[in-house]
DNA sequence: CTTTCATGGAACAATAATGCACCATTGTGA
DNA sequence: TCACAATGGTGCATTATTGTTCCATGAAAG
């Protein structure tokens, strides 16, 4: 094989089954993913996966092929983590402050792969409703939902946040109309312009609540209807966004740090890392899914 | 490291000192070997390769990167054998057809590398002047230099092949000009036109020879001055262009095969690894040094 | 010491790989 | 059984990568 990174493809898509998962690991389209597959088996006139129900199955050659890209992945792997080890640059502590629904929701699993990743790197998660002050040293990096770039701050923007409308997917059938109320903030002074976008305007406050998180197990427990960003609503399968309502693109997210923490190595990298997962999860983000 | 093709860059360049050698061993030019080459660092953040005089050499974090790229290395080796060896499709004889200056001058490492890299197939060489009928299975490959394509066969034109006038490089300066002397084929009727072509028409013909190699080695030892395959003439420090000849390209080079023979893996594996070696050597042999 | 050659850097053009939007089909759940 | 969602295949437009050509520099050879 003469292009070596066709052995990550066979391996991503031996383990994800189908085109489509394959491509999402991978940080492709499943239409490269079908191609070089293709370019492959003709390269080697020999069948390297079989179409199964429901997705993709090595060959016994095709297995030969994986059980070599485990390998390559191992070296791989293990030549990272001796980097790591070694390198005292990429070690010690690191503040991420974030909101927690990005911790919580978005974020989750890509934060503890990260510190899989690189172990001697100590991330610490710092959760809050409102922002760190990078300037007196309470975080390293910063994601945030902002209108602007806030001052001094270097990073990048990366796009905007879909907010959207959202309701137990029995709620609306289950409730006369005349029951229905809003799960509304709790001393927001931007819910009246919320409300007049939303499909229910006329609809009544049933309860404040001031944790958006509390929010959303509100939504989902039949309290009532609420607004949460997409990447809350859309991935739980007993929500539905609202009839007649659409994600709303309001804020920036930025990805920031202090202009003086920059060149380290260890900001880079978990910027980098940042900027990378929040990439590949651009579409849920916005609520175009 | 995301592209597992870059530790092929590193392996390249590490053997390879320059950027040019790393690119002709990687297939490709100097320019994308930089380019990629700063890329990678970047990501590190960190040297991997330090200039020395007359080449690259890698820094002590480049040597790591070394290691790990030797070791993927020999897993993909492992892994080919392996699948060479237990793949009786690619075992037996094979007999490839081809003039002799091809078979001397220009392919004879690139041969002995193919029976390495395919100990199960048994090459077999046959130089001749005359190319093999493929229909009488005298042999399954061909490569011969020809107008036209030949009536049935299947295969591909390659490039043209650069046919220009030598001497030995002390010979003009050294033999007076009356002296001067042809080294002529024997028996070809197309002799007549090379002369006419020749920036020196009114020299005699010294001695006429039928094989082309003894013609070579006459002009190498002073006999006088005569007509060679650039790929012949050029890379040899003794011998030099007559003044005012340039290559004439002449004939197609053919890569073929019979129609019953090509869907053999092993003929196939042969006729792709003739191509990438006979592509790789474009440029000498149609004479652009 | 001069000449010659090769190296590698920069700007532009060409090419090949990739992504996107569409669709038919198949598996899945109500 | 029907409807829905997801799969993966196809044609087209885009992008990114690569190749080409040039040049300045520095090393090796005469």
């Amino acid at each position: 094989m003469k292009d070596w990174n066709d052995y990550a493809l066979i391996l991503a898509l031996h383990r994800s089954i189908t085109l489509r998962a394959a491509a999402v690991a991978l940080g492709t389209t499943h239409t490269t993913v079908a191609r070089r597959l293709a370019l492959l088996e003709k390269q080697y006139s020999a069948s390297i996966f079989e179409r199964i129900p429901g997705g993709y199955r090595a060959t016994p050659f095709g297995e030969q092929l994986v059980a070599t890209a485990m390998q390559v992945e191992n070296v791989v792997r293990e030549s990272e983590r001796l980097y790591c080890a070694s390198n005292e640059k990429l070690a010690g502590p690191i503040t991420l402050s974030l909101g927690e629904p990005m911790s919580q929701f978005l974020l989750a699993k890509e934060l503890g792969e990260f510190t899989r990743l690189y172990p001697s790197i100590q991330l610490k998660v710092k959760s809050s409703t409102t922002f760190a002050d990078l300037d007196k040293g309470e975080a390293d990096v910063v994601i945030r939902g902002a209108p602007k770039l806030p001052e001094h701050l270097i990073g990048r923007r990366l796009y905007k946040l879909g907010l959207c409308f959202y309701a137990h997917k029995d709620y609306c059938e289950n409730t006369p109309r005349k029951d229905w109320r809003w799960i509304a903030p709790l001393e927001n002074e931007v819910w009246p312009q919320w409300l007049a976008q939303s499909p229910y305007p006329e609809v009544t406050i049933g309860i404040a609540i001031d944790d958006i998180i509390s929010r959303y197990h509100a939504i989902l427990n039949g309290v009532g209807m609420g607004r949460a960003a997409c990447f809350m609503g859309d991935p739980h399968p007993d929500l539905v966004r609202l009839p007649g309502s659409a994600p709303v693109l309001k804020y920036d997210i930025w990805l920031l740090t202090h202009p003086d923490l920059y060149e380290q190595p260890k900001v880079k990298l978990l910027m980098q890392f940042l900027t990378d997962a929040l990439m590949a999860k651009k579409t849920l983000v916005e609520g175009e899914a």
